[in-house]
DNA sequence: TCCGAACCGTTGGACGTCCTAGTATATTTC
DNA sequence: GAAATATACTAGGACGTCCAACGGTTCGGA
């Protein structure tokens, strides 16, 4: 996007909302913001990498998905509750792969409000390939060390719990 | 957007990549799959407290980086870089802020290239309404502790450092 | 001086996300 | 068994993000 700032702007931001007393919530607003960043800067790197294999991440997140399911196969409705999306962004992501025949949408046998889908073999073959290259050029080199990526896991799955994403107290 | 899982959605995929043999890359994996997953949780959050004063958080943050600025006036360049994000999006957003009358644009007196984005009266007021509303609804109730958030700041300005925000070493 | 390079903002397009509304099928309730 | 309710998916639209391309302005070196 741009040459580097000579200052953190979140950093800036924190004392900003310090200067204007709000220091009890400067900390909290901080630490939201550059997770905003952090998203934006991950997202970036592997929008890169997944562009060689006519892939984004959206794309590439419910293939990887289907490849864990047996049979490869998995309802809409079920894909859309692990990928932590909404329906209408599954069925656009599954319109888009079906378009490059990487799945493949088919009926319920047993309930007719439900669609499958199912990597086809292009789709398997595919997303082995594009995973291989997100783990070597950048779950590899993340930019976090292992401390870091430790707290992360710990810290975010907590987050994420409380805020209703699973029930597990693991 | 639903019921709660009944297990972690991301800790799965971390024992699934271990499983396929890729325990190297497993935890940076997770890790950076839960940033996504929390910036998404969090968003949700800002943008229904924000919807009231019929902003989104792209316009907000314009808003409020305005309000720190000498005169409540920047460039649009220098806030698409302070933001971080493509100059499009500074367009996108001082549009709709102007078509609010939040916001104004203006020639710089000495650069003809340049666009000043200056704030108006009822922008000021209504960002300092919407800044009370996310400290007191989001900020001050992040749901991380006060650990978390000094563990997320120090390890995300790290990692932001090192992708080339910034330069500040501090 | 002047001419190419760099910079600034905008337009148009692709994509993902969400929301609302609508249709179709299942399930529950009486 | 029929009506009411719940669930599954899709269509259309709003919004933000990025990229590529373009016209206008400024700057720097020959």
């Amino acid at each position: 996007m741009g040459a580097p700032l000579p200052r953190d702007p979140i950093a800036d931001a924190q004392r900003n909302w310090e200067r204007r007393g709000w220091g009890e919530v400067a900390a909290p607003m901080a630490a939201i913001t550059a997770i905003m960043r952090t998203q934006q800067i991950l997202l970036g790197r592997i929008e890169e990498v997944l562009k060689p294999f006519g892939l984004t991440f959206a794309r590439y997140e419910l293939l990887a998905l289907l490849s864990f399911a047996r049979g490869g196969e998995l309802p809409m409705s079920r894909a859309s509750a692990l990928l932590q999306v909404h329906p209408t962004s599954v069925t656009n992501a599954v319109d888009r792969l079906q378009g490059a025949r990487l799945v493949q949408r088919s009926r319920h046998p047993t309930d007719g409000r439900t669609t499958l889908v199912r990597l086809t073999t292009e789709g398997r073959s595919l997303v082995q390939k594009a995973t291989a290259a997100l783990n070597s050029e950048v779950f590899a080199q993340s930019g976090f060390t292992d401390d870091d990526v430790e707290q992360l896991i710990r810290v975010l799955r907590g987050f994420r719990r409380r805020a209703g994403d699973f029930a597990d107290p693991t």
